[in-house]
DNA sequence: CAGCGGGTTGACTGACCAGTCAATCCGGGG
DNA sequence: CCCCGGATTGACTGGTCAGTCAACCCGCTG
């Protein structure tokens, strides 16, 4: 087997690929200061130098991480924007989205929530408008919602963000430290509770809702 | 004059609240990562190895100063639950609060906030249940309003505590890092729109409200 | 089959820093 | 005036790693 094709167990052994999904793995098991760069090279099963061949720093294998998913999440957020839905589902779709996201891959999300977004300090700084961007489409969503009528304007749309935004990742970080129960049920459960705090409130004020 | 008392400058240069005082600042400066012992040691004017006549490691301090902090946080939020208040003044009070550590020691919340709460990993681990308790006081009043009607029950007391924390947390944090405007009208205005998002709601649907 | 060069290896170096400790200071008895 | 013991000092040690680099492997080309 295998005389045409120069391999053809899996299509290429990207190396650069091992080492960012061990580096996945790595990051959440011991958290990016704790882990060493060996612990990434030997996760990857890879030597030590290989990682310096495709990586500046041991800073960029997680500045990489987070990018590559971050893009991804607001090109989603942007698209799903564009489609014609009450602002209500749009915010339900974005919650969906996160939230899938980490039940596809708990490390990745685990990690670009602990060591990038919600370490401002050391790290997230680097990455803090892009942070911010998240925002701001969300925002765009609810002043727009406000503009037509479907959302009351007693909160600037920046607020709300922060507040919806907010909601989410307490809710990712309970999953990722164990304080909250996670499963199938709580994932579907968690996305409606969030849009139903944000959007509908706690107050009993108007029964009917 | 002085002659009785031993000293009468300051009553007493107790380096113990100094050296905390100075964490306090190069933590919040730094990052409790970046920050080494030797600035807590300089900037509070005392010799290096001072600092571990009076803890046993430099953990140890950021420790303290949490726990000096949450601790009265959680009498703070005690105290308002007992007070025969309707449950959204009650979570006004709590935001107040807080939002008012803010303003009266912004570096100590930093670090509190950036090294600590939002930091579950390395640090955080150690107070996580610390940390829950005041999301179980919150859910508790949350709890107790939906009981007599004054909250709706679309959502359980336990996530709505997160989301009010969450909130919270995330204008805290805009302040911090400066994504977010700050000043003596944000800070009234940031504690009217957390309450008004999360118990108001941002339907439109019962207009009136 | 020699030579080239990118991929790969892992031992090694330089920096950094938490924590230790022996020495010094100083106030208060005796 | 001397001695005791807690407070204070800061030089030094041990260990840890990120990042470097010289060498090696191997497929391909001429």
């Amino acid at each position: 087997m295998a005389s045409t094709a120069p391999h053809d167990s899996p299509p290429a052994p990207d190396k650069r690929r091992m080492i960012l999904d061990a580096a996945v793995v790595a990051f959440a098991t011991r958290g990016f200061h704790a882990c060493r760069v060996s612990d990434i090279a030997d996760e990857a099963q890879v030597a030590y130098g290989l990682v310096y061949h495709y990586f500046r720093s041991k800073d960029e294998v997680l500045d990489t991480l987070f990018l590559e998913r971050w893009d991804v999440l607001l090109e989603v957020i942007a698209e799903i924007d564009g489609q014609d839905l009450p602002a209500r589902e749009k915010l339900h779709a974005i919650a969906s989205f996160i939230i899938d996201s980490y039940r596809h891959d708990p490390d990745l999300m685990k990690v670009i929530i602990v060591e990038v977004t919600r370490a401002a300090n050391s790290f997230g700084r680097t990455h803090l408008a892009k942070i911010r961007e998240a925002y701001a489409l969300i925002a765009d969503i609810v002043e727009k919602a406000q503009a037509d009528g479907s959302f009351r304007s007693a909160v600037t749309p920046s607020f709300a963000a922060l507040a919806f935004y907010g909601a989410i990742e307490q809710v990712l970080t309970g999953w990722i430290f164990d304080t909250l129960a996670q499963g199938e049920a709580e994932f579907d459960e968690a996305k409606a509770f969030i849009v139903e705090t944000i959007c509908g409130g706690l107050d009993a004020a108007a029964a009917g809702r």
